[in-house]
DNA sequence: CTTACGGCCTGGGTGC
DNA sequence: TGCACCCAGGCCGTAA
C-alpha cells in the first residue's frame, strides 16, 4: 500500500520525467474514483505540468495553462491501496484496471491503474486545494522533535490510532506505524498520555529512521506497489514486524503477534513492546 | 471536543 | 469447480 515513502518515490520519479511536459489528451475508463470526470477531461488538455509534489499520501501536480487565466490549478491524486501511476510510450500494452490515460506532448502517456479504485483523482482550482488538504497534520519528516512530541503529548487515544490519523501526521499508514512502534518499543494499544518524554523522543527518532530508510530503498512492495517505472521497492525485506506474525522478533526472540487495534491489523512483539495493562502510568 | 466503532466502497487471495 | 469470506485506507455517521 502506498504510504509516505512509496508516494515520495513515485513523486521523485514523475518529477524527473513530467516537469515541463504538457498534457495533450485525456482518456478515461471507469470514473467512480474521480471527483468530477468532466472537469478532468476539460481542464487537463493544454496544461503544462510545472512540478509534481507530495503532500502526505497525496500527489499534487502543479499545472499551468498557456494563457495563464487562472492560477493555482492542480491535479490531486491519491493512490489508495492499489493505485499505480506510471509513464510509458503511448503504444505500450494496457494493463488491466487502467482507468486514466493522459497523453503527453513527448509521445508518452501517464497512466493510472487501480484494481480496487480506492484512490482519488481530482482537478482542483484556486482555493479548492487548500480546502482539500487543510485538515491534514504535520509531515512527519518536516516536523521537529518538539513539534512531533507536542502533537501526541497528553492525547488519550491509542498510539496506533494516532499514528494512522492523517489529521495528526500526514503520510503514515499501517506498515510504517507498526515498524516505528516496534523500533521505539511501544505497544500499539498504549495511550499517548501514558508515554514518557523518553518514549516520545524514541518514537520521533524511530519514525524518522524508518521513513528515511524506506525512502532510500524506494518503498515497500507488500502487495502490488510499484514506482513510476514499474519497479518494486526494497524495504519490505527490512520489515521487522509488519506481516511477520508467528516469526521470532529479531531484537528479543519473542514471537511476533497480530491483533486488531484501531480497526486495523497491527503487528508487534509482546515481549519488547510491553502491553499497557502490565505497565504503570508515566510519572509526572 | 475527543475518542471508538461499524459500515461502505472493490476485487484478489484464501480456504472449504 | 464454485463460492463465501476476509481485508485493505479513507471517510462518514453515530454514540459515549
Amino acid at each position: 500500500m502506498p504510504e509516505l515513502p512509496e508516494v515520495e518515490t513515485v513523486v521523485r520519479g514523475l518529477q524527473k520525467v513530467l516537469s515541463g511536459r504538457r498534457v495533450v489528451s485525456v482518456r478515461l475508463g471507469k470514473t467512480d474514483f474521480i471527483d468530477d470526470p468532466v472537469a478532468v477531461e476539460q481542464e487537463l488538455p493544454g496544461k503544462t505540468i510545472l512540478a509534481v509534489k507530495r503532500f502526505g499520501k497525496f500527489l499534487l501536480f502543479d499545472l499551468e495553462s498557456p494563457q495563464q487565466l487562472e492560477n493555482g490549478t492542480s491535479l490531486l491524486i491519491h493512490l489508495g491501496m492499489t493505485g499505480q501511476l506510471r509513464t510509458c510510450p503511448a503504444e505500450a500494452p494496457v494493463l488491466p484496471h487502467t482507468h486514466v490515460f493522459l497523453g503527453l506532448n513527448d509521445g508518452r502517456e501517464l497512466r493510472y491503474t487501480d484494481i480496487r479504485r480506492f484512490g482519488r483523482f481530482a482537478v482542483l482550482k484556486n482555493g479548492a486545494r487548500e480546502v482539500a488538504l487543510g485538515g491534514l497534520g504535520l509531515d512527519p519528516l518536516e516536523a521537529s522533535e518538539k513539534q512531533f512530541c507536542e502533537r501526541l503529548r497528553g492525547r488519550r487515544a491509542r498510539m496506533k490510532a494516532l499514528l494512522l490519523d492523517q489529521r495528526v501526521f500526514r503520510g503514515i499508514g499501517n506498515i510504517y506505524a507498526d515498524e516505528s512502534l516496534w523500533r521505539a518499543r511501544i505497544h500499539p494499544m498504549k495511550l499517548a498520555a501514558m508515554l514518557s518524554e523518553r518514549n516520545l523522543r524514541d518514537l520521533y527518532r524511530a519514525v524518522q529512521k524508518v521513513l528515511t530508510d524506506a525512502i532510500r530503498l524506494r518503498g515497500s512492495s507488500v502487495s502490488d506497489y510499484v514506482d513510476s517505472e514499474g519497479e518494486r521497492g526494497g524495504f519490505q525485506q527490512r520489515h521487522r514486524v509488519y506481516q511477520r506474525h508467528g516469526e521470532k522478533c529479531s531484537r528479543c526472540g519473542g514471537t511476533i503477534r497480530r491483533a486488531i487495534v484501531a480497526g486495523r491489523s497491527s503487528h508487534f512483539c509482546p515481549r519488547c513492546q510491553p502491553s499497557p495493562r502490565q505497565q504503570k502510568p508515566a510519572k509526572p
